[in-house]
DNA sequence: TGTGATCCTTACGTTCACGTCAAGTTTTAG
DNA sequence: CTAAAACTTGACGTGAACGTAAGGATCACA
C-alpha cells in the first residue's frame, strides 16, 4: 500500500494533461475502467496505473500514433498487465508462466519494431542535416580562405553538438 | 529545364499526399503561393519543390510538429531557399556570400536541435524496452533451466534485433 | 455535520487538418 | 477545334482529440 488512491486530478497533473483527457481515454478503451466502481463515484488510481498512462503518451507522442492505433498496439498490453499481475503470485505453473512471458516477448518485440522504424528515420534525417551543415561550413571557410584577413572571420556560431539541455 | 511544370496532381502523388492538402498548406503561408500566377490558372511546380514539401512533411511527422509550429520552424527557411537561389549565381559580394550562408547554418542548427533531442527520447525508450524484453527472456530461460526437459523448449520467438525491413 | 474542493455525468463547443461537393475554367490529348 | 481530364475558388462537412459549462454528488477535513 505505497501510493495508493489517487485522484484523477493527481493523476493528471502527474502525468501532465488533464482529467478530461483521461476520462476521454477511458471512454474510447484506451484506458480499463476500474471495474468496481458504482457510477458517480470518484475514479481511485494507484502509481502503476500513472506509469501505465505515462509510458502510454510517451509511445503516442514519440511514435506518432492516433489513439485508435495505440490501442491496436496496446490491446495485446492489458494481457502484459494481467501477466505481471499473475507473476507476482508464485502459485503459477511454470509451463503457464512460460507462455504469459513469451507472450509478453512478443508485444514488446512488437513495439520495438516500431520504435527502431522511427529511430532509424530520425537517424537518416539527422545525418542529412549534418551532411548539410558540413558542407555549409565549408563553404564559409573557404570564403575566409580567400578573404585572407580582408574582414575578420567573426567568430562561427557555436557548433550544434553542443550539450543538449 | 530539367523537370519543370510539375502540376498539383503530380506533386501531390510523388509526396504521397493531396492536391488539397497542398492548396491548404498554401493557404495557411506554409507553402509560399507562386507569386507569378493570376488567379484562376493552374499551379505550376518544379522539383526542388517537391522536394521541399517532402522534407517538410517529413519533419512533420518525425518531429511531431503542428503545422503552425513547422511554420514557425521553417519561416527562416524561406530565407534558405533565396540564400540558395542567390548562392547559385556567382556574382555576389563574398561578404554578403558568407552572411546567407552563416544564417542557412543557424536554421540547420535549430533543426537538428530537434531532431537530436527528439533521436534521444527515442533512444532512451528504446533502451528500456531492449531492457524489458532483456530480462523476460531471462526469466523464460530460468524457467527452462529448472525444468530440465520436462517439456520441450520450444524454439523461442526471433529475436527482435533482426533486419529492420 | 457542515463545507469547500474535487469529482461525477451529460452534452454541446472547438481546433486542427484536411475531405468533399459545386460550378465554372484551364489544359491536354486526339 | 473539341471533348475529357485536371484544375480553379468557395464553401460547407468531418473525424480526432479533447475543452468547457451545467447541475449535482462525493470526498477530506475541521
Amino acid at each position: 500500500m505505497s501510493a495508493q488512491s489517487l485522484r484523477i486530478g493527481d493523476v493528471a497533473k502527474a502525468v501532465g494533461t488533464t482529467p478530461r483527457t483521461i476520462r476521454y481515454y477511458e471512454e474510447i478503451g484506451l484506458l480499463p475502467e476500474a471495474p468496481a466502481r458504482p457510477s458517480g463515484r470518484h475514479r481511485l488510481y494507484t502509481e502503476a496505473e500513472v506509469e501505465r498512462l505515462r509510458e502510454l503518451m510517451r509511445l503516442k507522442d514519440l511514435l506518432g500514433l492516433s489513439l485508435e492505433e495505440l490501442k491496436t498496439l496496446l490491446s495485446a498490453e492489458e494481457a502484459r498487465a494481467e501477466v505481471r499481475a499473475q507473476l507476482r503470485r508464485e502459485d503459477v505453473a511454470p509451463e503457464r508462466r512460460r507462455e504469459l512471458l513469451e507472450e509478453a516477448l512478443g508485444h514488446i518485440d512488437r513495439q520495438l519494431k516500431l520504435v527502431r522504424k522511427r529511430a532509424g528515420e530520425l537517424q537518416k534525417l539527422e545525418d542529412e542535416l549534418s551532411e548539410t551543415r558540413k558542407r555549409a561550413r565549408r563553404k564559409i571557410r573557404e570564403i575566409d580562405a580567400r578573404a585572407e584577413g580582408a574582414f575578420p572571420p567573426s567568430p562561427t556560431l557555436e557548433p550544434a553538438g553542443g550539450s543538449q539541455s
